[in-house]
RNA sequence: GGGGCGGUGGCGGAACGGUAGACGCCGGGGACUUAAAAUCCUCUGUCCGCAAGGACGUGCGGGUUCGAAUCCCGCCCGCCCCACCA
């Protein structure tokens, strides 16, 4: 009897072993192809949640199956250092964020040690030390001289108590209050530091040259948010120009008022004298409310009159000047044209504030409704339209008809009808792409403010009950038919838009903005949602913007050999939070470098997200001629280094990164290469994207539900190789699940099998194995290897380690029988332990040694798969009956079609089943199945 | 509202358009043991049947096909992201 499977014991010894031996020491090798796996760098929280493991255990897999596949794999590791969290804990608990993130750098190191990964530690780099922030300093120095670094105010969230601008993540709750005095947060204009990030804004659209998952390009795409349209330049009564952005030029014609930011530079120049007080009320409420009622969905319109009216470029319109929260001064020109019968937001406004409908869209289907009130029509229109086909539907106070789209003349056949039976004093209206009032001395459209007018007043003389309403689109609001077709947003013919009117949708917008253009009024024009990515952070604990002002000379960036601007180490942090950088003497203080006279020092620091757009370079030769001067040229890595192993081949992470993170270090990489730095587009080929593991519960985990897996009480439990196994094994990588403290039990009693496989002697028998036993044998080993190989390749890490159970179930068989102690029995031994290595670090490394084999395992090639080998001899045929099973025969794989096609006739289960019927088609799929139908 | 991902046994999940449910967990039965744990063997989608065998079965409804979990169309449900973006 061997000695029981004990990882804690041989998990220790090997690691100690391995970096000993350097093994997973990454060094430039021109002979080999070279593989950068990047797995994305955690923060020094100070504890490694099994979130971490999931996401870095199965990379770290994929990345020793490459090093066996002959690749050089370069596998880094390090830690994104600054940020708010090493603050909080120095008010709290009165520690210096830097002693508090060594700290944890210490302990996370250690505990990511016990993982067993291969991570290479002497390219380890950590954001927050000189050595490395010197080169964010640098980056951003280079940003400026390049004109991609300005400076303008911008808004913050504010603690007027802590006075103190805050984090998003300090802003608590809907009421938004300060998370240290819960205080109400106030808006308050900042000058900031921006990073051009719009430059690139097309180049970021393009996905052409990576493999990344569907839904980070989606995610991106959205976020970049192109929209193409067209700006139209309307003008005020005085004659302002007062541009708007439009998806839609082409129902420019259904303009009924105007929309204008409540922050718009043109708002206080345009406001009348007698709403003057009103409009600065609802400005002050525009400010507020955004803020707080950010979330709510359906929120309801509100918004003012200014006093003032546009006219409308198109067709000389005067139309009302509104301000409306629901138009924002960040996006397009912070104006609208509002077009309720083609936008829903318009519509509901519209509605609300009793502002005008005009139709000029024709509805697609080409479908109306007519609603016939009781009284309004002579005798007989009921039968003319049940006569003309027209389907109705009574109601208690009238009928309403359906007019079909599918027939181009029903709508003038239904309106001829109509006048012909309507009485002088009522009317009967259509709604459908236009709106028609047909009376008895003639038929009115919807199609100008001035017949929107007439319509509504003649209606209001008729019916005493029209008169509550405001417009005819209220009116007819009331007739709860009409709500589906009083607003589209489609696509469709134009029609009342005078010259344009009849052009088809889809060249509408098209025609109308070459229309608008020829005469001046309007240009095509392209609106996105991305901004400027604002770098500034009014905090201590980040990489200080390396720039001075000076009195005499203004801004001054510091020179590049004067980087790294250290962050003092002895300043204290207030209590409140607030930068200590404001209230260091000797960090505020400094001397102008242009004219050598007083100066102050920027204060703010950088987005920790700008340390984290470069990390994967920094890798490369980590904290690069720390102590030598930087210049302009300067090249922040080793180019040797960079010209070896970049760009990133597989980067792996969480999908929480798909926007921000992976939009910046794409921006990076873009300036990179104009700097002239790189040579490539994108810093990574490939990216991979694991899903989230649960508490037990089904819940996220949390310390607040209890239901926290720990991953160091795992490895001291089972040890490092069943939890890596564990991860892989338990989900599809890229969903995650819920925990499951029983499954792991599992993987934990296949490896001890594993053990016993491997060294417990079988019974080896008295006959020689026959051809057939080692065929058998060899055909597992290679099908594995196959398996196992195409899986690894895909992520599809569960499979993986399937695979290698089946296999190993197998094996156990197969001990039993006379192929044990065989060629072809060291061969699948050999072959279990090497597959098992990427996955099982150490138990395979312990095995492989422990038989013989030679130190160390992970430096042996992977192994190769046989075709021949892993091919079927006998196959199991399949013969179907009309698409059922019915029977299942065992044939030689190469059996010809006819002999395979005659046997499932000759099966017995099969005649049973055609006796008396007439066989008309056999389909036959080699190696695979006979259909035969009856 | 827009976009993305998903829906298969009691559970996690397998399945180039071709044997649905591999592998593992849970559960049942058995061996070993004074006993338990561990380990090993074995059964385990549902229904009918003593059995042989048969019927049903991948969220729902259609379609394409000799054959659909897989492809197409229309829905329903869940999760995630974005969201008054003109």
């Amino acid at each position: 009897m061997p000695d029981p499977y004990i990882p804690q014991q041989i998990e220790p010894k090997w690691q100690k072993r391995w970096e000993e031996d350097r093994l997973y020491r990454s060094v430039i090798d021109p002979n080999k192809p070279k593989h950068y796996a990047l797995t994305m760098l955690p923060y020094p929280s100070g504890d490694l949640h099994i979130g971490h493991w999931y996401a870095m255990a199965p990379s770290d897999v994929r990345a020793r199956y490459m090093r066996m596949r002959g690749y050089n794999v370069l596998f880094p590791m390090g830690f994104d250092a600054f940020g708010l969290p090493a603050e909080n804990a120095a008010i709290e608990r009165g520690i210096h964020p830097y002693q508090w993130t060594m700290a944890n750098i210490e302990k996370m190191r250690r505990q990511l040690k016990s993982m067993g990964a291969m991570f290479d530690w002497e390219r380890e780099a950590i954001t927050c030390l000189p050595g490395y922030y010197r080169w964010t300093q640098w980056f951003f120095r280079k940003m400026y001289d390049m004109g991609l670094a300005y400076r303008k105010r911008a808004p913050v969230d504010f603690c007027p108590k802590c006075n103190t601008t805050l984090a998003r993540e300090q802003v608590w709750g809907p009421d938004r209050v300060c998370e240290r005095c819960g205080t109400p947060v106030i808006k308050k204009e900042l000058e900031q530091w921006f990073w051009r990030i719009t430059a690139y804004t097309e180049e970021l659209l393009d996905f052409s040259r990576i493999d990344w998952p569907e839904r980070v390009v989606a995610m991106q795409i959205n976020w970049v948010g192109k929209s193409i349209g067209a700006n139209v330049t309307f003008r005020t009564e005085r004659g302002d120009p007062l541009v708007v952005f439009t998806t839609r030029p082409d129902t420019l014609w259904g303009t009924t008022f105007m929309v204008l930011a409540p922050e718009h530079p043109l708002v206080d120049e345009l406001t009348a004298p007698e709403y003057r007080e009103a409009v600065e009320e609802y400005k002050y409420f525009a400010a507020r409310q955004s803020e707080i009622d950010r979330l709510s969905t359906e929120k309801e319109k509100t918004g003012l009159f200014i006093g003032a009216y546009a006219i409308n470029p198109v067709n000389d319109e005067r139309i009302p000047i509104w301000i409306s929260d629901y138009v924002l001064m960040t996006y397009g020109t912070g104006a609208i044209m509002a077009v309720p019968a083609h936008d829903d937001r318009d519509f509901a406004f519209a509605l609300k504030f009793g502002l005008p409908v005009i139709p000029v869209i024709d509805r697609p289907d080409g479908a109306a409704r007519s609603f016939v009130r009781t009284g309004s029509v002579r005798e007989g229109f009921a039968e003319a339209l049940a006569e003309a086909g027209f389907p109705t539907e009574a109601r208690n106070d009238g009928f309403y008809v359906s007019i079909p789209g599918t027939q181009a003349d029903s709508l003038h056949h239904y309106i001829a009808l109509a006048r012909e039976y309507v009485r002088p004093e009522a009317w009967v209206e259509v709604v459908g792409g236009p709106w028609l009032f047909v009376f008895a001395d003639g038929v009115l459209s919807v199609d100008s403010l001035e017949n929107e007018r007439r319509i509504l007043e003649r209606c209001q003389q008729l019916d005493p009950t029209a008169r509550e309403c405001r417009t005819v689109a209220e009116m007819l609001w009331r007739i709860r038919s009409y709500r589906g077709f009083l607003f589209h947003a489609e696509y469709g013919p134009m029609i009342n838009s005078g010259p344009l009117t009849g052009t088809p949708g889809d060249v509408a917008v098209q025609k109308t903005t070459e229309w608008l253009a020829e005469r001046g009024v309007g240009e095509f024009t392209v609106n996105y949602k991305l901004r400027d990515w604002c770098i500034s952070r009014q905090r201590y604990w980040g990489a200080p913007i390396p720039i001075v002002y000076c009195d005499r000379c203004g801004i001054v960036p510091v020179p590049y050999e004067d980087l790294p601007v250290m962050l003092p180490t002895d300043a204290v942090i207030p209590p409140t939070g607030e930068n200590a950088l404001k209230y260091h003497e000797g960090f505020l203080h400094t001397t102008c470098p242009q004219c050598g006279g007083p100066a102050t020092r920027e204060t703010d620091t950088m987005d920790t997200f700008v340390c984290s757009s470069w990390y994967q370079y920094a890798y490369l030769s980590p904290y690069y001629k720390e102590g030598e001067p930087a210049h302009a040229d300067s090249i922040p890595f080793d180019p040797e280094e960079g010209k070896y192993w970049l760009p990133v081949d597989v980067y792996t992470g969480g999908i929480e990164h798909a926007t921000m993170h992976l939009i910046y270090t794409r921006f990076f990489t873009k300036v990179m290469r104009d700097m002239g730095l790189v040579d490539f587009d994108e810093p990574m080929t490939v990216l991979r994207n694991q899903g989230i593991i649960l508490g037990e519960d089904g819940e996220k985990m949390s310390k607040s539900r209890g239901n926290v897996v720990a991953p160091d009480d795992l490895v001291e439990r089972y040890g490092t190789d069943t939890v890596r196994a564990y991860l892989m094994f338990g989900w599809r990588w890229s969903q995650g699940g819920p925990w499951d403290s029983m499954g792991i039990e599992g993987v934990y009693r296949w490896l001890h099998r594993v053990w016993n496989l491997v060294l417990e002697p079988g019974s080896a028998g008295f006959q020689p194995a026959s051809p057939k036993e080692i065929a058998d044998l060899r055909r597992w080993t290679h099908r594995t290897i196959q398996r196992v190989t195409e899986d690894l390749e895909n992520f599809n890490f569960n499979t993986v380690v399937s695979g290698l159970m089946e296999f190993t179930n197998a094996l156990q068989k197969a001990k039993e029988t006379a192929v044990y102690g065989t060629e072809a029995w060291e061969e699948a031994i050999e072959t279990l332990l090497l597959l098992l290595a990427p996955c099982c670090p150490h138990i395979a490394e312990e095995l492989w040694v422990r038989t013989g084999r030679p130190y160390s395992i992970h430096q042996q090639p992977w192994p190769e798969y046989n075709p021949e080998l892993a091919a079927e001899e006998i196959i199991t045929l399949v013969v179907q009956i009309n698409g059922k099973v019915r029977a299942r025969l065992e044939v030689p794989a190469d059996i010809t079609e006819e002999a395979a096609k005659e046997a499932a006739l000759a099966d017995p289960a099969i005649q049973r089943h055609i006796a008396g019927k007439k066989v008309r088609k056999i389909v036959y799929v080699p190696g695979r199945l006979v259909s035969i139908v009856v």
